[in-house]
DNA sequence: GCAATATATAACTATATAGTTATATAGTCA
DNA sequence: TGACTATATAACTATATAGTTATATATTGC
């Protein structure tokens, strides 16, 4: 990444922003354990048969996922199981950061004598800063 | 990444999404050789100072810049260099499917006698799938 | 205090996309 | 062929956000 022109970035970006999405992690996570087709994908996932499709779709489109009709299934595998590499740097980080967050809140507790069912007004305070 | 739950999935989606920005990657990009002043990385940047503020904000939300005020500036430095990691594991990823689509292109012109002024046609046909 | 500079924010527009429902397409089995 | 199942797509809505301009907030030096 030493001399990246504009087209290289915007690259890495949509790359990088395939990877952005919840339910797309979700797929990708329920991938770890091998191949699965679109039906156990939707149930896994919790939402619409289509909105699964289309996000399947895109992971397809930048080769993060191997798609393979078998019959009247489609089965879907990691391509590359380096992206979860990727997920492991980026969840190192925020393993870090979560128990920050959650020493903050410890300590919040405490100076506040607040009961635990009082964590929502924690955690909202969190998100805004 | 062996059970994640929705919350922690969130997460990783946020932080994977302040990566999937060309202009942040192109501050981040440009903070490699050391801290750099806002008006110096609008200058990079090549937007508005307005823009690169909001984006050094953001990036800051999710601890990927350090800020540091000193007199009338505002330096700006990576927070944790192994974001550069993340970037590099992409760019190898990319590196081979650039390199890919780089041999379908040549293959593409040889097949079709194309003059290479007509690549546009070919990078859009490679866009469509 | 006042002008000048540097950075941040507010308000807005335009665009992208996650999700939905309804429908189309493709394979299986009778 | 026709009913049935599985997947993909079209059309739409709602939401998030990148970018802009204009303005607010610090900080410095006079």
């Amino acid at each position: 990444m030493s001399a990246l022109n504009d087209r290289s970035l915007e690259y890495v970006a949509k790359y990088f922003k395939a990877l952005a999405e919840p339910m797309r992690l979700k797929v990708l996570n329920a991938l770890r354990d091998g191949e699965k087709n679109v039906g156990q994908l939707t149930e896994i996932s919790g939402c619409t048969q289509a909105n699964v499709s289309k996000h399947l779709s895109l992971l397809s489109q930048y080769d993060l996922v191997k798609r393979e009709s078998r019959g009247n299934c489609v089965f879907y595998s990691i391509a590359d199981p380096s992206i979860y590499e990727l997920c492991e740097l980026v969840c190192g980080q925020i393993a870090k950061r979560m128990i920050a967050e959650d020493d903050i809140k410890m300590m919040f507790i405490e100076a506040n004598k607040l009961q635990p069912q009082n964590l929502q007004l924690i955690e909202k305070k969190l998100k805004t800063g």
